[in-house]
DNA sequence: TTTTCCCCCGCAAACGTTTTCGCAATCAAT
DNA sequence: ATTGATTGCGAAAACGTTTGCGGGGGAAAA
């Protein structure tokens, strides 16, 4: 049981002040030169680890980063918090992980945790669409930063980091029309959820320039329904020669329909799909094409956003990540 | 900015002493039921919320766990998390996740994060097989508990849990001659890591008893060389009866070969793996027949025993988690 | 020589708790 | 009435830092 040693050990054996040692490992100017050296040596010698919480109670900040998503289990925010965790790490930052499971009394709870353990900041993607911004507000007013990414409220007065909905979907119409596609499924998600009607919306648009393709919307809440979905669809008179997914949970879906009717990809028909990371599509042969929206992306940019505020840049912002076309050879 | 409200607030408001107070709202028994009372009330009223630093500082202990894995963009390691993250919850306690990344420098340091942190109890799935336990024992000496999880060192002087990999891989075997398959791809993972070795050498033993059986071993570091593998033996003249992949890595490779060779699940040849969730395995249609090791499984129980540990039961015990089979339509 | 200035450093308070010790009052037992 | 135990509470120290203020000493300016 080595007992922690603290700044007094080292200003006890070097006779000086507590206050000397303290001030000398932080560089104070304050401190010559020849106690700096002193000090910094025999604290490296000893072994010296400052005692977080009595910094955190002393100067009433820590070095954590709260960081709530609706749930972990997701390679979406998964790959956001790997890219939040490798970059906070560098500047001795640790992340208070927690999940709402998308129930906003959870998330209001986890909101207390973070003020309980006085973060330095938060990054959150919002369970509930609710416009109820003060239960966040009570943050900001404690100069917690808050960064919103993702699902963010629909409200202007905070800092935002988002992925380019309507873009990636554009991208997505676009590349269809490229192919000569005519006859396309297009799924989307539950039809409620905000990024299924940004989605909708701009893959309609785009595809309105193609007046004579046929297009057919559907709404899957499930890979499961949109497995059905697919599978009605190709068992009709007349197949589509393309499907559009609008997440990577839609597309397993229907790839589990193409995989059950055999049908060719992508002589019979093509596939291409809206997804956070490279992950779902590499699983199929062949490899399906499609529009990247990077979590990990989103993440180093949530930190940088995060880092941006607490150097002093507090004004309110919204950040767009943009998504890119990644060929496979599925349409 | 709402200033924080603290004991001192409240026993000024209710003139009597920070010490009263503070016994009072932990149920101290030396506090009369009266002004137990009264505290409590004003305290909620107040929106009182003690401060951890304050309470740490003071009991040199936290309400935090440091869970150190290889990679947390991994489904096995994520289910983990999120069974401990549930249980962790309702005791108060948070969770501080860090990631080595497979490297035994990063482990070290988030260890020591750990200690700088004064975490309540550390769970950790280790990087590099070293048998060098000291940079761990540092921890318990301090009177953290520590608890290893899947990858464990070779050393007894330990707590544990692991999943049944040995059992999985007999399992597997088992189902595969009750199938009667005579021709058995078998894929296991980089021959040097253990848990390849436990479930090969297992999965070997099981077989002996089907003498006619011919088994082909392979090993694949990766889902691309499972795949390559899988074309290669495809593309023989005599192809297997039956694919057996040690891990959702392998099994995914070896799927996207059944798909680019047009093979007919289960008609042409059988499947079966080792899968840490039904994720992968229900990506396909057919579904796969697997044996189930369960992250989540596993995370309830490594949380189950440093709750024990915690409440006095600090011998060293390994614990492990049965496996079992879930049907499919793939073999 | 005196004054002014700057460079280094120490004193002590403060952050919000927990906990040991002790003290006064009450009550039961002798 | 004296002792002894018990009950309910307060004073104060301690946890390890940071930081405002002030002071001693030496050098430069007067």
């Amino acid at each position: 049981m080595s007992a922690k040693i603290t700044l007094k050990d080292i200003s006890r054996n070097l006779n000086i002040s507590i206050s000397t040692v303290s001030r000398a490992l932080k560089g104070h100017p304050d401190i010559s030169e020849e106690t700096r050296e002193k000090v910094m040596r025999l604290a490296a010698l000893m072994d010296y680890e400052p005692n977080t919480y009595a910094i955190s109670l002393r100067t009433n900040k820590s070095n954590i980063f709260g960081i709530i998503v609706p749930e972990i289990s997701n390679f979406f925010y998964h790959s956001f918090i790997s890219a939040v965790e490798e970059e906070s790490k560098k500047i001795g930052f640790s992340l208070l992980i927690l999940q709402s499971g998308n129930d906003p009394l959870v998330e209001a709870e986890n909101i207390r945790l973070c003020r309980l353990n006085r973060v330095a900041g938060v990054l959150i993607s919002v369970a509930a669409s609710s416009k109820d911004m003060s239960r966040y507000q009570k943050l900001e007013e404690n100069g917690v930063p808050i960064i919103f990414f993702d699902k963010v409220p629909d409200v202007d007065a905070c800092n935002k980091v988002c992925l380019a909905d309507e873009d990636a979907a554009v991208l997505a119409a676009t590349a269809l029309q490229k192919k000569g596609k005519q006859h396309i499924l297009a799924i989307f998600g539950h039809p409620d959820i905000s990024i299924t009607q940004k989605r909708k919306l701009a893959f309609i648009n785009a595809m309105e320039k193609n007046k004579q393709a046929k297009l057919i919307i559907a709404h899957a809440g499930s890979s499961r329904e949109s497995f059905e979905i697919t599978k009605t669809a190709f068992l009709a008179s007349q197949q589509p020669d393309a499907v559009f997914c609008m997440s990577d949970e839609i597309l397993t879906g229907t790839m589990k329909a193409m995989q059950l009717l055999k049908i060719n990809i992508p002589n019979d028909t093509g596939i291409i799909s809206i997804s956070n990371d490279d992950f779902i599509p590499h699983l199929y042969e062949p490899e399906i094409t499609y529009i990247e929206t990077s979590g990990y992306q989103l993440g180093k940019l949530a930190f940088e956003r995060i880092s941006d505020y607490m150097s002093g840049k507090k004004f309110y912002r919204e950040l767009i990540l943009p998504s890119k076309l990644v060929e496979g050879n599925s349409l």
